[in-house]
DNA sequence: CCCCAGGCGTCCA
DNA sequence: TGGACGCATGGG
């Protein structure tokens, strides 16, 4: 059971890779960058976010420094298309303060894998998806990402089971694949890609799915 | 008009 | 421990 499911695993890849070739995760310049962007996405379409990372670039304020010395109502104002304004300015300036106090992300890259998360999971707004999504694309660690579109592939697809959580899917990739952070890396993002275009909640276009190839 | 998007915290049984 | 609910903008 352990080696068909990663046998199956591996296939899957092999597929997604075929179809779509490499992604070059994750949209975005630094690791700064790339933590900012994974809290403003959360259940929310990537080109919201998008337009509120060029709002705060406009302003030179995609820094921990110039972040932090922002009041949160203007803040509030530069993230407003990423949605769910008020909440994520809060986040935002609770992963600041955070970051301060770890000596910021270089800090905690120096951290293991096991209490770099733990750390993360400690700010208010910062759950397992967007731990995990600034484990692998920020600090470069060997974790797999695990989103709603990983849920409904695989459940959909018969790999995994519908009612799985996150906790439980994640150790069926890890337990299951290569730990290395590269192939998560691209793992993940193939996901996200499929998903956009093919495993939607309506299933517009579920029936051309490269995996059925 | 509707549904949807790379979640999370809070509240309550 | 887990389900309901609020949070909000922009696209299809």
């Amino acid at each position: 059971m352990s080696k068909r499911s990663g046998a199956a695993l591996r296939a899957v890849y092999r597929k997604l890779h075929r179809a779509f070739g490499p992604q070059g995760w994750w949209p975005g310049q630094t690791p700064f960058e790339v933590a900012i962007g994974a809290i403003l996405t959360q259940n929310t379409a990537w080109t919201n976010v998008e337009r509120a990372i060029t709002r705060i670039k406009s302003a030179r304020s995609l820094s921990p420094a110039a972040l932090d010395r922002l009041p949160l109502a203007r803040l509030q104002e530069m993230i407003r298309p990423a949605g769910y304004f008020r909440v994520k300015a809060h986040r935002l300036k609770n992963f600041l303060v955070f970051l301060k106090k770890r000596g910021g992300l270089a800090a905690l890259k120096k951290l293991a894998l096991a209490p770099c998360r733990q750390a993360l999971l400690s700010v208010n707004g910062i759950g397992p998806e967007t731990a995990d999504s600034i484990l692998l694309y920020a600090l470069g660690k060997p974790v797999f990402v695990i989103d709603a579109y990983t849920k409904r592939i695989f459940s959909r697809h018969g790999l995994a089971r519908a009612d799985a959580d996150y906790d439980e899917l994640q150790r069926f990739f890890m337990d299951h694949l290569p730990r290395r952070a590269d192939f998560f890396n691209e793992y993940h993002a193939l996901i996200v890609r499929l998903g956009k275009e093919y495993c939607r909640k309506t299933r517009p276009r579920c029936a051309q799915c490269p995996l059925y190839e």
